[in-house]
DNA sequence: ATAATAAATTAATGTACATTAAGAAAGTTA
DNA sequence: TAACTTTCTTAATGTACATTAATTTATTAT
């Protein structure tokens, strides 16, 4: 499946859409190849577009002041993936995005979107569903991280994002459930001696 | 200053209001005495109001399978609170919002507010940036909380949310901090040793 | 295939915080 | 004002996790 497919296929999962709404919203996308490691967007950029992840895999991630990286998203084909706070507010963003594997996202820019809003109302809708769904699953994330313990964290990411364990370096999963990559070893092996 | 007038102050520190937009604001809007104690929105009810807390102070919790209780939320008069996931998407809420002393929320139903959108447009903006605001805090603690420590984030709170400080008993303010209250008495007698 | 690099594991030691339990202080109600 | 309840503090003990550093395993590049 190429792309394009991958796109409207992603939208048609929330909203429905003609042909020519199809073609409409095509039109304003644009692949943007992505090399492993490289930076679709770096701390103090302001984040201009919407990007969909076709193929490959992407995080973005906070350095703290003593130089650490501190996980925000993990992302493989099919999601989205950007600096919202950046983006809906046009300002310095405090995030990298970057590619993990080699990687192509199909996005749009803030300006194009506003067109399309225009021309294909149902498109705004879309949006708006992705962007409270951003805001539930980080919602989500804080209760969990302020009740649950780092091995009930990893067991349940383990199972809700499955595909997600398999792309990711380990380092970078310990840093996303927010513990350094020698107590998640440590976790997994204790697991280990339980399970089977 | 009354209820109305604080409403419609606040909403204007985003967008300007003409009079007969003020007007047809306020008519969408009912207050809602509450007194200490008294739940706004208890788990597993769908919310469906947006709450300005018009006097008084408010907070909104998790309680994890353990029973204990997670603060999300602190607000005193001139700040929003809800659940905001369950208004969102109308599914059964997963938090508690309580008054902390007696308080009134200026609120408006979901479906009044769908008109309001209609008959007022400049305040489907207001609302938009409204839950923005809601998801950019909710990143800046998601950060701050995997990159700090409790001492750091205390301090930042005192100088960030000095009004709350003085509103909210101690250990309200030690689980929205995410520690014990005993630690956070520690680490407040740590300062005071240390501060002049 | 070999070397070079990156990622994962192991183990020892250290620390930020939780838990428990008790008492002191402050706030509320009769 | 006393009695009660809620909140805050103190101190002892315990634990989930970080840090450091060395070793092994896996991946990438020449």
């Amino acid at each position: 499946m190429d792309y394009e497919a991958v796109l409207l296929s992603n939208i048609q999962q929330l909203v429905s859409l003609t042909k020519a709404e199809q073609i409409s919203i095509l039109d304003h996308f644009k692949p943007q190849k992505l090399k492993k490691k490289e930076y679709l967007i770096v701390k103090d950029d302001v984040s201009s577009y919407m990007n969909f992840i076709a193929k490959g895999s992407i995080r973005s991630f906070y350095m703290d002041d003593q130089g650490r990286e501190h996980i925000l998203q993990l992302g493989i084909e099919g999601w989205w993936i950007n600096d919202l706070y950046s983006y809906l507010t046009q300002t310095p963003a405090k995030h990298y995005v970057q590619a993990v594997e080699e990687s192509v996202v199909m996005r749009i820019h803030r300006s194009s979107l506003e067109n399309l809003y225009n021309t294909v109302p149902v498109s705004e809708r879309f949006f708006r569903l992705k962007i409270q769904g951003g805001y539930i699953a980080l919602q989500e994330r804080t209760i969990l991280n302020m009740s649950q313990t780092a091995e009930e964290r990893y067991i349940e990411f383990r199972t809700k994002y499955r595909s997600l364990e398999q792309r990711f370096p380990q380092y970078m999963v310990a840093s996303y459930l927010g513990v350094t990559p020698e107590f998640l070893s440590s976790v997994r092996k204790k697991l280990a001696t339980i399970e089977y």
